[in-house]
DNA sequence: TTTGATATTGAAATTCAATATCATCTATTA
DNA sequence: TAATAGATGATATTGAATTTCAATATCAAA
């Protein structure tokens, strides 16, 4: 069982809420994406095997999921809500190909060193922050349009 | 009269589109607002002085102004369109301020360059960039919540 | 087992910002 | 003036996110 799975039992448990089948099995289906999915592609993967699970329920679990850690939202600008697995995945950025849809995570430690540094230089106390990147690639750079 | 307005003049000329009292007056406020402001708020300023304009109106003159460069869209991640000034404004990224909804245009030289650079390394070609660091202020530590 | 309290579900409805539609209006030109 | 093209504002539509609600499932206690 993944790692994941039994932290989402706890999770639940200390919430006083049950692991159904459609929660299990949308967990299933999200930990075996490595991509950035909306409420509706995973929802569509998701609907390909159980026909009966409904939109809803995907909703709420990827809530829940978020609550537990386990997943997190991501806004790469398009205008969609987004989720990526966060269990295991420290902080990182993107760099997101605008022509081929495909995206590359990074952290650079000087990036984040500099980020800091500015942020004390203007009495700025940072949270969290963003940084995404939007480019091509070479083959994309060939394609027209 | 502002070089926005005249440069909106121009634009409009290309286009074959008329400089309407309606556009007039939405630039002028929209100039005179230092702030992100979404389409509701623009209108809701515009209204009090003349409540004969309509949303879509800004809508359309929002979208103008961007067409132009004069204006141009911000998504600071709370799931509405913003805009701000373009003419006049490079690029920059943002210091948010998460409790007193303040926020600081920040340009870090050594940042863009370590962009560049981390791009130039996985061959990602970079077209734009957005970076926004979300926390706190001094006084807002102070405050609970 | 049965029961009952509580949680869960899926379909459908609602919300809300963004955007499109359309019947006037208005300016400009033939 | 009439014709044309563009502009406007009210209203309708869209689409994603979220909520509602009646039906169903779960599970501990009786
Ligand atoms: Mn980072
Ligand atoms: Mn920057
Ligand atoms: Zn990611
Ligand atoms: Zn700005």
């Amino acid at each position: 069982m993944a790692k994941e799975v039994s932290l989402f039992i706890d999770f639940l448990k200390t919430k006083g809420l049950k692991l159904t089948k459609q929660r299990e099995y949308i967990l299933d289906v999200f930990l075996a994406t490595e991509r950035h999915l909306s409420v509706e592609d995973l929802y569509n993967i998701v609907k390909k095997k159980d026909s009966s699970i409904g939109q809803a329920t995907v909703f709420r679990t990827l809530k829940l999921l978020c609550e537990a850690d386990i997943a997190q939202e991501v806004d790469l600008g398009d205008k969609r809500i987004r989720y990526e697995h966060k269990y295991g995945h420290g902080h990182h950025d993107h760099l997101v190909y605008i022509k081929c849809g495909k995206f590359i995570e990074v952290v650079d430690t000087g990036i984040e060193r500099l980020q800091d540094k500015l942020c004390k230089r203007v009495g700025f106390l940072p949270k969290r922050h963003k940084m995404d990147i939007f480019g091509t690639c070479k083959q994309c750079q060939k394609k027209k349009r």
